[in-house]
DNA sequence: CTAAATAGGGATATCCATTGTCCGTAATAG
DNA sequence: CTATTACGGACAATGGATATCCCTATTTAG
């Protein structure tokens, strides 16, 4: 069990549109080239973040994508969700029903026990992704990289911003 | 990305092994016949348990399997480790060696910021898969069934048991 | 106005993990 | 000895992930 790489794909996209300045937009072309991914395929993962209202695009020459909302409002777990889709990961097939011993009319009325604690595994998971930001995440990054690669990477942003 | 179904059906095998009179054996057929499920196929799981050593098993007629631990320490991690493999659902593809502006002397002392909160939220859920344990799960269920079906179980399970 | 660049989306091919089946081997109980 | 079992290797079928190609509508640059 395995995330796509999409996921890491869409992750890095936005950490890169998170530092695009306010009404740019940056394009399919440009973050494949920076990321060194298809850019078909790569479309593939934007366009999802498209439909989950994450980012907003234009057409055009000098068009692309920009954040649609705030980095202190976009989580890690909006933009795995986009990408990923929100089903459990933890799915229940109902085999208690085929135990022998069960009664014809028997309904089960809640959701078993060992289901319940899969999802609450998986909700523990969610909220984890849930507490972190794009604006953390950015924080992080700055702290982080080498002050000279963070300011190259932020020029070469701007550069292929339409 | 869904767990496989494997996974399913080896927390239920062991729920059913967790209520298997001390010393006694339950094999692959009664296990299979109980959930409605492949018995070849099953068999692959319950083997996966039998490596990662949770459960003891012995050979020829009355063989099969019982629990190797008992269900105080036997956690849902172990068994869904057991299944799915202890890799993180994350994994790194290191994209960011093909930012265009990184000089090609740099190297990366540490993993990124992004990876870190993805395993620290792949964390959170082991964690609580850790927290709960079969003892746990199987004194839930004594409480949630029927006392009728919870019987016929039990005595349906004492039947086949070798 | 025209031409180039863009997002979006459908069709398709490839790859690979999951799912499932089959059979041979060694061990063991009766 | 015989039937039953766990185990493991080989193999087929399925489906999702990955990747490419191409067409369309839209919008900006010139
Ligand atoms: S996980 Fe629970 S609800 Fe799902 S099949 Fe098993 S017993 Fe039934
Ligand atoms: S997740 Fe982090 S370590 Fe992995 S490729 Fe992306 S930037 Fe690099």
């Amino acid at each position: 069990m395995i995330l796509k790489s999409q996921v890491e794909w869409a992750l890095h996209c936005c950490a890169i549109l998170a530092g695009l300045p306010e009404g740019r937009y940056l394009s399919t072309k440009a973050l494949a080239e920076f990321h060194g991914l298809p850019k078909e395929y790569l479309s593939k993962a934007l366009q999802s973040l498209s439909q989950a209202g994450l980012v907003h695009t234009t057409l055009g020459p000098s068009g692309g994508y920009r954040l649609a909302r705030s980095p202190e409002e976009l989580t890690f777990l909006d933009i795995v969700e986009a990408v990923e889709g929100k089903t459990r990961t933890f799915v229940c097939n109902e085999i208690r029903a085929n135990n022998p011993c069960r009664p014809k009319d028997h309904c089960d009325s809640a959701p078993c026990a060992i289901a319940r604690v899969m999802w609450g595994a998986d909700e523990a998971w969610r909220q984890k992704l849930r507490s972190v930001t794009l604006a953390d995440l950015g924080r992080t990054l700055a702290q982080e990289l080498p002050p000279s690669l963070w300011q190259d990477t932020i020029d070469w942003v701007e550069d292929r911003a339409g």
